[in-house]
DNA sequence: CCTGGCGATACATGGCGCTT
DNA sequence: AAGCGCCATGTATCGCCAGG
């Protein structure tokens, strides 16, 4: 998709981009053989000189560049040129709030393997792990997750380029939150896993804390659907956002939600959501 | 329960090309 | 040269709504 993108160049807008596409230059590669038409000397110049660079820096996985001057509502139309150095990512906390909340979970993944950090145990590892990828990818992740790992390691590296689907899936009218967007997509969870939400991961924290290693089972497992559902949404909404595009680009290759061969304890999942009130 | 990024909206500004 | 429309951009304001 990247190379089809006009609209990252300063002075070009939407409607410039979609002028470009009408007159025939849908890609980088043909506004090389441009011969002059309708944009001015000056901006053609500009859009010469932004497109050499733009070359430069997608044949050199450099997410920085195109993070910087792609407009925040469309950073989306990075994800296919960045899927190879992408980590999908959620964590759990006790709470809701930085002062007072703490990190007890952080879920990755990658597009092949799960990893996951836990508080007492391997979260430390986590800022080393994070600074091999180009880009992140969350759920409501520019809000929630990262200012609580800035605030729980305070030098952290990140990736340089951060696709927050919460604005995706609003902007394609896919509403509810995580699960319900999940639902709307038809990429439900399995069983008790769907009675599960971050209310419950608080409490699943604390029932581990308090000696139930199967509570802590279940909060990775919760954890690890939310992160690996990530994935199976951001192809689906990356396709759905192409198709309102009015030239043909290439669709992603659909993936299903990855099945998670991990334990948990569905009994516990019914223990809790009876013995709490949610409101 | 709390928080804040973002989209939507409105409005001002300024560059540019075109017309008269 | 002046006026105009088009478009990008900047600023400000407001309310939505997602996360544990």
């Amino acid at each position: 998709m990247l190379k089809h993108t006009f609209i990252h160049i300063p002075k070009v807008g939407e409607v410039t981009e979609r002028r470009l596409w009408r007159e025939g230059i849908k890609t980088w590669e043909d506004f090389s053989s441009y011969d002059g038409l309708s944009l001015s000397p000056g901006l053609e110049g500009l859009v010469r000189s932004h497109l050499s660079s733009s070359q430069r820096a997608l044949s050199g996985g450099d997410a920085a560049f195109f993070e910087r001057w792609l407009p925040s509502g469309e950073l989306w139309r990075m994800y296919p040129d960045f899927s190879h150095s992408c980590i999908f990512l959620d964590i759990e906390t006790t709470g809701m709030s930085h002062g007072w909340n703490d990190v007890t979970v952080i879920g990755t993944y990658d597009g092949y393997e799960t990893n996951v950090f836990v508080r007492g145990k391997n979260l430390r590892d986590f800022p080393m792990y994070a600074r091999k990828y180009s880009m992140l990818v969350t759920y409501n992740g520019k809000q929630f997750d990262v200012p609580f790992l800035k605030a729980k390691f305070p030098d952290l590296r990140l990736p340089a380029a951060h696709i927050d689907l919460r604005f995706v899936t609003h902007r394609l009218d896919l509403k509810g939150g995580l699960k319900g967007v999940e639902r709307l997509l038809g990429l439900d969870r399995e069983g008790k896993l769907q009675d599960v939400d971050g209310f419950m991961a608080v409490k699943l924290w604390h029932e581990y804390r308090r000696g139930n290693q199967a509570a802590l089972d279940t909060l990775i497992r919760y954890n690890l659907e939310d992160v690996v559902g990530l994935k199976a949404i951001a192809e689906r909404v990356y396709n759905m956002g192409i198709n309102k595009l009015p030239i043909p680009v290439q669709p992603l290759e659909v993936n299903p939600r990855p099945r998670l061969n991990l334990p948990y304890d569905p009994e516990l999942i019914s223990w809790l959501k009876d013995r709490y009130v949610y409101y």
